[in-house]
DNA sequence: ACCTTATGCTACCGTTCGGTACATAACGAG
DNA sequence: CTCGTTATGTACCGAACGGTAGCATAAGGT
């Protein structure tokens, strides 16, 4: 007897799914969920509609996917930031630095996909669950890094500080998607930069 | 000849158009732009779609006669705020709960429908031009109650902490549209007292 | 009274939406 | 070679979308 896996008979898929998926996160972080249809998905993908469904299920979960993945990989690219940052007062700059560097980028631009899926979208669908599971994820990070920064703080100040940084953060990823210029969200980031050195 | 003026004549009509606006308002702050449908503002207006077209036009400038009212409102109901926190720094934290009030609310719970607007809307449809001004005019609020707070203040400070109050808020209005309770909202509130405390 | 103007309302338009039947093609297993 | 399985692609479905034509009617002005 074999192993529990089942055998991949059939006709292999022409498609990479991974690559699929990438391509509808930027496309749906772009224009949104409500915005993107499914004869849009098609093009981007260059995959037929019954492939598609066939594959990801309905439109929702595949947007609960994509954003399943985006937020993994969000998450890792904030915790290696931090580990990029270093530890110290310096170390928040740096990082600082950093997250100015991803929101200029070219997908920096569209905010977070996080934020705008769970603006967009209430309850009945996909995309809220995920705010709250992002936001708890990002304090995280962000403890670790100023805790780092100033070791010997009492715990209600980090918490304080990490609610602090954590929500104006996504305060600068509204303003991001919002149009604002490159110099605006380094002017943003300036008035952090001075709150920081106060700690 | 009569003037320039035609005069107004014809039947009156029987809707209050402020009365409709207010209702859709609150309808496109809890769906969103693309969540609702004509046909759910017919049912919300009670107002049938041939008059809302003539009224208001298409869905569209309809969207943007809300945002447009909206604006206007909120920027109004923010300087309100600002005149009763008074001056000083305490002025600062008596706006702070002041807001947190508001955040607590029924309407408050849904965030900013501007935020939202930004979010959902890119470029091509209204809401997207009314973030910048939102942000602008938000922003000369907060100048005057952070000036008020510390009349010595450099005026490069000033900005700075204007910035960061502004976009800590936005952020914030993004955490209460993703569901957080009225004690996360309270908490996140006492990391920004600690903050306006070192000023 | 009469004409003008705007109304309420029904029914409908063409388009696009998310989602699927169906026939076929490419594999592995016997 | 045949069979079962899984993928592909065309063509299509009913429903919902935003938006309008048309008509009887109600409220002015003169």
């Amino acid at each position: 007897m074999s192993s529990t896996v089942t055998a991949a008979t059939g006709r292999p898929r022409l498609f990479d799914e991974d690559a699929v998926l990438t391509e509808l996160t930027a496309m749906f972080w772009r224009q949104g969920y409500g915005m993107t249809s499914m004869n849009d998905i098609v093009q981007a993908s260059g995959v037929h509609k019954p492939s598609l469904y066939r594959t990801f299920g309905n439109k929702e979960e595949l947007f609960a996917t994509v954003l399943r993945r985006y937020l993994t990989e969000r998450i890792t690219a904030f915790a290696s930031m931090i580990e990029q940052a270093g530890t110290g007062i310096d170390g928040v700059h740096q990082f600082l630095t950093l997250f100015e560097a991803d929101a200029v980028s070219e997908h920096g631009r569209d905010g977070c996909l996080i934020v705008m899926a769970s603006n967009e979208l209430r309850g009945s669908l996909p995309g809220y669950e995920f705010a709250s599971d992002y936001r708890q994820r990002m304090g995280e990070c962000l403890t670790t890094l100023i805790s780092q920064a100033r070791p010997d703080t009492a715990p209600d100040l980090i918490q304080a500080r990490t609610d602090l940084l954590r929500t104006y953060l996504l305060g600068l990823e509204v303003v991001m998607r919002s149009g604002a210029t490159a110099e605006e969200i380094h002017q943003q980031l300036h008035a952090m930069h001075i709150t920081v050195d106060s700690w």
